[in-house]
DNA sequence: ATAACATGTGAATATGTGTTCATTTGTTGG
DNA sequence: CCAACAAATGAACACATATTCACATGTTAT
C-alpha cells in the first residue's frame, strides 16, 4: 500500500469514525443487502426516526450510504462494494483465532 | 455477508472507532509495512511518546497492532492482513469518482 | 547498585459527539 | 387547500475521549 497523503488521512478517519458507533453501524448493516426506508430502519432497530435520520445524514455525507426517494419514503442502501468489503474484512479479523499471548 | 450477531457489532464498532481518530490512524499506518519502535513513531509523526503509548495500548488491546520487544525498545506492527485490507478498501472507496448528485 | 534511556500509566481537562425534544420541510391523497 | 404521514433539522444536554503533565516501570550498560 502507498503511504496516503495527509489529506486522505482525515477523510479515512472520518469514514472509520462513522462506522465506529454501534447505532450507526447497525444502520449501515440494516441497509447493506437491500434498500430500506428510514422508518423501517427505525422500527427494526427500535430507534426514533429522528435519530436514524441524523445518522443517515452523516453516512450519506460520507457516501457510505446513498438515498433514493420513492413517494414519501426515502430508501437507503450501501453506497458501493468497498463498504461491504471493509465490513467483511473486519469480521474476518474478529473471527480469527487469537492466542492470549501479547 | 451474514448478518452479524449483536455481540460482534460492538466489537466491530470498537475496531472502527479506534481507526477513526487521525492520530491513531497515522500510528497504524506508520507500522503497517515494517515494525517500528515507539519513539520512532513519535518522532516521525511529531507526537509525544506518552501519547503514542496511550494509543498503542488501545490498538494492541483490539489486536490491531502487535508488540515485539527488542532490548529497551518495543516494536509495533500491524496485527494481520485484514487490517491492511480494510485500509486498502477504504482508500479505494475514497479514490472512487463521485458525482455531486446525491 | 546506579545512571540513562525507552516505554507505560494515572489523573485531570478540554473538546467532540450521540441522543432527545420540538419544530420544520417535503409528499401524497381526500 | 388541508390533513396525514415521512423525513429532516436545530438546539441543548449528557457523556465519551483525546491530549497533556507528572510519575512509574522496565531494560541495558557501567
Amino acid at each position: 500500500m502507498q503511504s496516503p497523503i495527509e489529506s486522505s488521512i482525515s477523510e479515512l478517519a472520518d469514514l472509520f469514525r462513522l462506522l465506529g458507533d454501534t447505532t450507526r453501524l447497525r444502520i449501515v448493516l440494516a441497509c447493506l443487502d437491500t434498500p430500506i426506508a428510514v422508518n423501517e430502519i427505525a422500527s427494526t432497530l427500535d430507534l426514533s426516526s429522528s435519530l436514524v435520520s441524523h445518522h443517515l445524514r452523516l453516512l450519506r455525507a460520507a457516501r457510505i450510504v446513498k438515498a433514493d426517494r420513492h413517494g414519501k419514503q426515502v430508501f437507503y442502501a450501501a453506497a458501493d462494494q468497498h463498504i461491504s468489503g471493509v465490513l467483511a474484512d473486519m469480521l474476518e479479523h474478529i473471527a480469527e483465532p487469537h492466542t492470549d499471548a501479547d
